[in-house]
DNA sequence: TTTCGTTTGGTGACAATGTCACCGAATCTA
DNA sequence: TAGATTCGGTGACATTGTCACCAAACGAAA
């Protein structure tokens, strides 16, 4: 597979007309953006919709207090409903999108995705189920930060990160950013991790000793 | 303005052509339902995209661990994304959809929704704009959640709940459900509100005593 | 290499919030 | 009127958040 047909990348959008998927190719352009850009944040709205190819966009929001917490992430074979929201709202949003690693990506402009929506039921069904899928993912984690408690969270975070390897590459405030709390409860979680032998620490990095554990206390949800 | 002509009570959809109108006042059954009602829940999926003509809708949430918490509610003139989001993703919804009153609203069938998407600009853009206003509101409230204090959260609901009124008919139960926190902890501010002497309290309801001080406290967002 | 500033993580004290196990009073219902 | 239910109060304690520090590790520049 080539980057010129990455709409087969998208099992959503892979159903569409040959037709359909041929304007999408015909009238975006891949883009490519180094890890650390920030593609969209509070006043500085994206110019197209995105369809992400390769790598990651963290999507945090900072508060009035300065806290801040992260809200998801965008992966490969993800629309970001954000910037179509963006785009089509005209709303400016208080969160901001940070590409984690080097990422590419279709860009379509707003015109052609308008266009879409209206003639392909499949392309509409695409982009409501993105926008589903993200409103059911923020009641969820409404529900966790308001619960669930912190042990419990964090093993969760650590098993997600972990992305099945042992070793994360983090720092105890940028844990604390994912979870939205305060570095010092991370370090005390961790510690208390590590004297149950379930993880290492070293400047820098967390390693996973005891996964099953980490994974019985969050309740087995990956 | 009868019931006839509904569309004119939604700003988005004032603008819509009078054919469009037409076809949407012409497929869309009004309907009426008593408060208390679960309109939409776990396991019950709704038939149609409601637009509500008259009365509130509340969204609320149970979690595993049996704690409660109000997500958004929905006003008179305004579309609920959720059954949108139901119909067009078949995605099963944890929250739930309670009639605070009886209710009036416009039912439009999956079919004529599509229909409609398709055929005009306006009515995307109205059908955009309520998700990505609600996707917005999920941000600030996981920033509330995650962030603010229980006494200026407090005090916001108050606010907010009162409705220009002076009296608030809720219990603290109920409170504490609006912010999902404990029952106790609503006590503990309103004993605090009391003894400043910006709320009175008796038996299933408050009194709002001094209204700017609260405004004060909860940072104007009123 | 050495020095200096920055990042990272540790610690204790305390405040705020959540949890639990009660209690009595008000209210409703049979 | 009696019994059940709802509502709110209370104290003890656990968990989490905040603050003010500290020292070690690291990186960059001299």
């Amino acid at each position: 597979m080539t980057i010129e047909n990455w709409t087969q990348r998208f099992p959503g959008l892979a159903k569409l007309s040959a037709e359909t998927q041929d304007l999408l190719l015909d009238k975006s352009n891949v883009i490519s953006v180094p890890a650390g850009t920030t593609i969209f944040g509070p006043g500085n709205s994206p110019e197209n919709m995105l369809f992400l190819l390769d790598g990651t966009v963290r999507v945090q929001q900072v508060s009035e207090t300065g806290h801040e917490i992260v809200l998801y992430r965008i992966h490969a074979g993800q629309s970001c409903v954000l910037t179509t929201a963006c785009l089509l709202a005209f709303e400016d949003y208080s969160a901001e999108g940070i590409c984690e690693t080097d990422i590419q990506a279709a860009a379509i402009p707003r015109t052609v995705f308008d266009d879409l929506v209206a003639r392909s039921k499949q392309f509409r069904d695409f982009v409501f189920a993105a926008f589903s899928k993200r409103i059911t993912d923020l009641f969820l984690m409404i529900d966790e930060v308001a619960f669930q408690k912190m042990d419990v969270r964090l093993a969760d975070k650590l098993i997600a990160l972990s992305d099945g390897q042992d070793t994360i590459a983090t720092t105890h405030q940028k844990l604390s950013v994912e979870l939205g709390t305060a570095r010092e409860v991370i370090s005390r979680q961790l510690q208390e991790f590590q004297r149950r032998g379930w993880v290492e620490q070293s400047r820098g990095s967390v390693h996973l000793i005891q996964r099953n554990a980490l994974e019985n206390l969050a309740g087995h949800n990956h």
